[in-house]
DNA sequence: TAGATTGTTAATCGATTAACAATC
DNA sequence: TAGATTGTTAATCGATTAACAATC
């Protein structure tokens, strides 16, 4: 993962997994590549090799769409993009909004994987008055005052908070009040949510240090362990 | 959590499960907050609300650490900062290396919690001459031909590549010959890498895309399922 | 038909959680 | 001692995977 989310149970109404609704994403960027080759079918085996999993996984998840493959042959790449793209809703317009236009909201305006997709940038807002009116991926900046009125006139239902960690429960309140139920957070700050709203978080230093404690333990390897040591600090 | 791995075995020589891991960041960050307001102690049902974790959950992570608790009064916060960042491998400099200094890059650069906590940029590196040299974050911008001398030179064993997809393998490649045998990968593509090196893959659109589908359901809720519907797409 | 590949079963494994004995 | 809270057990739940019958 990356990381953290509050969800409803894991799994939904008709039962997709949770963990098959993440990996549905990866399979239909592997299956988009494969169309813009013009590949008409794959098998479970050379997706599950482009998506980077198991094809005993795959086969299993895609059992909880249906059965969309045909044995002998594999799947038809055109059908199972349309429906991987109609299982996540992708079929129809998401607006969002991404509030904090630093570097990190401009290169989340600028990212191609928003525009495409079913995504689109409703508004760009930072709290900064000065940056007002600039253009960012060819959006102009918009204070964050009109946060309510662009939520309500878009009918926004995502958020993407790209603010520094002190004003994110703030913004996550005025989205939510706004009428936002899904927020995308690249703050690193838990935010409380009343029920009915999902967050997900996305944490650069987090996944940094998961990836310092593999590379200690390679370094480590056959070595000494250094846990009998005495501590530095002591417990009160 | 983001999202795609590839790892060794789920738990590690001592057996501390991955998802503590994945966790451990998550603590470390409620802790440091605590320290910074000199509180001395806290209980697991508080820590864990300030986590946004279950406090059992907590409890058990923490008990693959060793026993570091006080019964009946908690556990001393000082102490258990030290602790887990000594378990992260965060006692230790990890000097890292951006690859790619687009907005992305650019944030990165900036984001507070690298330079702090034990990671160091070594350098950031982009294929762009006309950018050389440049300052970003207050370090300059160099050559990706200058990859493979700064990687030896600093001992570099983590690499962050916010280039482009299509740069992405080939950027891989040079890193882990090199010898870098980290990666936190922000390009949407699938890596391939040896046996030895963990790649961690952050994907902003796979995220929402999660986002999108838990909002669908939500927007379904109560309605007719549509999933009888003729599909518009029919296989071959 | 023979070969290929899906969809599903069942076993296994890992993660979560409530509950509570241990103990400060 | 009485109250509080940890550390651990055991039950449960969800995810992964190999294997193979079904079937194109």
């Amino acid at each position: 993962m990356a990381t953290g989310r509050s969800h409803r149970p894991a799994t939904r109404s008709r039962g997709i997994p949770e963990a098959t609704v993440a990996r549905l994403p990866l399979y239909l960027r592997a299956l988009t590549a494969l169309s813009e080759r013009s590949v008409p079918t794959v098998s479970s085996e050379e997706l599950a090799a482009a998506a980077g999993v198991n094809s005993a996984k795959l086969r299993k998840d895609f059992s909880y769409l249906g059965s969309y493959g045909t044995r002998g042959v594999g799947y038809d790449v055109e059908y199972l993009v349309y429906q991987i793209s109609r299982e996540l809703g992708l079929t129809q317009d998401w607006p969002v909004v991404i509030v904090g236009i630093g570097n990190l909201g401009a290169a989340l305006a600028n990212y191609g994987g928003f525009a495409s997709r079913g995504f689109r940038v409703a508004a760009l807002l930072d709290a900064d008055a000065s940056l007002a009116g600039r253009l960012v991926a060819g959006l102009p900046v918009r204070h964050i005052d009109e946060l309510e009125a662009i939520v309500a006139d878009n009918q926004v239902s995502i958020g993407v908070i790209a603010t520094p960690a002190g004003a994110a429960q703030e913004v996550t309140d005025r989205l939510v009040n706004a009428g936002v139920t899904s927020i995308l957070n690249f703050a690193p700050t838990v935010l409380s949510v009343p029920d009915g709203v999902d967050v997900r978080k996305v944490d650069l230093s987090i996944e940094l240090q998961i990836l310092a404690f593999h590379e200690q333990r390679k370094a480590g390897e056959g070595r000494q362990e250094p846990d009998g040591d005495v501590p530095a600090v002591m417990p009160a």
